[in-house]
DNA sequence: CGTCCTATTGATGGGGTTCAAGGCGTGTGG
DNA sequence: CCACACGCCTTGAACCCCATCAATAGGACG
């Protein structure tokens, strides 16, 4: 499955980021590749760690969409976030014994697993990289948070604008979107257990955002018409997202 | 300020957590405190760190509660998670520039300030405390991503149910609570700020469990009369909490 | 004793859920 | 190739939980 290139090693998501934003040797991330034993793909709507499970390597999402989800006792499905292409999908791993909530494939899903032992003693011999590692996951810290603000202090429309625009921006960073338009390979039920809502309400405000001319759906691509018009309305802010912290490299998508 | 046992050193709430759970040399315990450099307090409603403010030490609850939030431009504030004695206001600060949300005294609150730079220095030769201080934060963000579910699937009374036990369940482990009472310093409309609902919908939520006989309240006085009824009301669910996580002494409070 | 903050309680309204019916697109098997 | 099934989306109607507005009461404190 992986692939060198002559002159270096193969990008993947995960060392766009880690080396955009944080200045990484390259040999540390190629480093990376090393540690990966196995590859493994996933249909939508596969488990790829249980709640309850053994956390016994690391976890990082190649290609697809996932998402962090608990369930409650009646069975309803809380989407904690999503999780892109270059995300980790075991944070904490070295501390933690077993998944509190399971991820789940939200799409056509290809993660790749490494060795938690050998990840260990790496990063000991690597602080930039294991600096970067952290950086990765105190940004997903920050967007749960965020994901808090969102449902409990805005309404279903503003929630539906502000998950499209920080969806998006995440994915410009690992290139995965233009500047204004994105597949979004989700069902609305699903969209709808991100944002505790029902898959109905999620119907009728995607519909909303449509005629107001803010966005436009053809199946699974969405295109952002008014983006500011979005911002506005959702009250969204990039700050949040942590995209310039130690940026060696200037602005950054 | 502090202050040292003949025999041993004082212990904190946060060196009580971390020594009860993750084993961690005593000796190494007793550091932290010399690494603290300052001691403040602050009365209700004051900011201890701002949001966008850069984080330049670490920052430890000593005693009082407070809270993570984040505010919306129209004003609106959402507590993102309640912060009690021994928890780390500052996670992620040796990646992080910035703070993405504010710390708000909840309470007559202290707090300690550790010098950045010599605790990091000092945990590469104390990996046993740098694993506890790391599971404290995984910890945090668990009961974070509980917050999200808590806000996206369960209806007032439920979440309120569940708020208790978990702030009574987190403030056995630090001693500041009996096995069915405590005392919650918070307004209505602070736990309004942090259920993601009105100040008016608590108070009727909480004279609602009042009348079910499941709680009992004499001013910041909490009883929890029937913890099985709460929890199965709540979904309530220790899990998340991580409380036994390479617990090396049984079962823990 | 008045002021301010907090809690309580009732009336009203609205945003989102629930229930239900129908349509569209895709895949599948007769 | 068409019929049918299935999943997903859409739309409408009724309902309900919680927000909003408002009035009152209770402490704490000067």
């Amino acid at each position: 499955m992986r692939q060198r290139l002559s002159t270096d090693f193969a990008y993947t998501p995960l060392t766009t980021r880690l080396g955009y934003y944080m200045g990484v040797p390259s040999a540390d991330l190629a480093a990376i590749d090393d540690l990966v034993f196995e590859e493994r793909s996933y249909e939508r709507g596969a488990e790829v760690i249980g709640q309850g499970d053994a956390v016994r390597s690391a976890i990082l999402i190649t290609s697809g969409w996932s998402a962090r989800a608990r369930y409650t006792a009646q069975g309803a499905r809380q989407i904690i976030s999503i999780l892109l292409p270059g995300d980790i999908a075991t944070p904490d791993l070295f501390v933690i014994d077993r998944m509190d909530h399971a991820i789940v494939a939200l799409s056509e899903l290809t993660v790749r697993f490494l060795d938690k032992q050998m990840l260990q003693s790496f990063l000991v011999r690597a602080p930039e990289l294991a600096a970067a590692l952290w950086w990765a996951t105190a940004q997903e810290d920050s967007i749960v948070r965020e994901q808090v603000v969102r449902l409990g202090r805005r309404n279903a429309i503003e929630r539906t604008a502000h998950f499209l625009l920080e969806v998006h921006r995440r994915l410009l960073v690992v290139q995965q979107a233009t500047e204004s338009a994105m597949i979004v390979p989700l069902t609305q039920n699903e969209i709808a257990d991100a944002l505790g809502l029902t898959n109905v309400s999620v119907s009728k405000t995607m519909s909303r955002l449509e005629r107001a001319r803010l966005i436009r759906r053809q199946r699974t691509v969405i295109q952002l018409l008014d983006i500011d018009g979005l911002v506005e309305l959702s009250d969204f802010n990039t700050f949040y997202l942590h995209l310039n912290d130690r940026a060696e490299m200037g602005e950054g998508p």
